[in-house]
DNA sequence: ATGGCTACGATCCGTAGA
């Protein structure tokens, strides 16, 4: 079984590498962030033309979040119950008994910021919300961009970067607090090479440098992570004429 | 060298991303 994540950075804009990406890999489950478009505009009828199934919560222009799968999805739920936000961010469904929750993390934009507050007030409702379904799953899967570089290998040039939103303190402890949760970072249950990143920004040859974060991640309870065999991350769709500034993130379950 | 791209929705620039 095959579960990745893939902030496309506009669905419109993407799904044409979207579905050749699907025919290429054959995931079974995919979470998608970013689409940024209204429920009303998403391409229904092209994925269930590649033969997955979706559910989806977007908003115009910005945001939104959606879960394609192979296989039904079963009790969804938008949001965080109970944390009140205009921004759809969070998606959760059942997927042949294992509960996939789809999440894109707010960016923060600058330390100190009122951006920042929010994403700092935002990850503790997140940590209470995975709490709670974890209690009630046992097989559980949070996948996304969760606009946090954990550790300084995750970070091409961690001097640059020291203190800088998607690495500060604060930042750090909130993403490590989902991990006391007993949530595992499936890329790192493996060896790895070096300077292995998700994210390159668009301007400045990022990626031609590889001048990158990892900043988007599978985490899997403890019950899934046993059954974790590879995590990786597919850097080809980067590599593309119009590409998002993500690269799909693939881990796969025995 | 603190910018440099990209997407979007508004117009031909501002907001946001990370």
């Amino acid at each position: 079984m095959k579960l990745a994540t893939w902030n496309v950075n506009s669905i419109k804009v993407r799904l044409p590498q979207l579905l050749d990406w699907l025919a290429a890999t054959q995931p079974d489950i995919v979470c998608l962030q970013e689409l940024k478009v209204e429920d009303a505009k998403f391409p229904l009828a092209e994925l269930e033309q590649a033969g997955y199934r979706a559910a989806y919560s977007g908003q115009k222009t910005y945001n939104g979040v959606a879960i394609v799968s192979k296989a039904p999805l079963e009790n969804v739920v938008p949001g965080i119950p109970g944390f009140a936000d205009d921004h759809k961010r969070v998606l959760a469904a059942t997927v042949e008994g294992l509960r996939v929750v789809c999440l894109y993390c707010p960016n923060g934009q600058a330390v100190g910021s009122d951006k920042y507050a929010y994403k700092l007030r935002w990850y503790q409702a997140l940590r209470g919300y995975l709490a709670a379904e974890l209690a009630s799953h046992p097989r559980l899967a949070a996948a996304g961009d969760f606009n946090v570089a954990p550790e300084d290998r995750d970070v091409h040039d961690p001097k640059l970067w020291e203190g800088q939103i998607h690495v500060s303190e604060p930042e750090r402890n909130a993403w490590q607090a989902l991990l006391a949760l007993g949530l595992k970072d499936t890329f790192r249950l493996f060896e790895q090479p070096e300077k292995i990143f998700s994210w390159w920004d668009y301007r400045m040859l990022a990626f031609r440098r590889n001048a990158g974060l990892r900043i988007d991640q599978v985490l899997a309870s403890q019950a899934l992570a046993e059954r974790c065999s590879e995590c990786s991350i597919d850097k080809a769709p980067r590599k593309l004429e119009r590409p998002s500034d993500h690269a799909p993130v693939v881990a796969t379950f025995s």
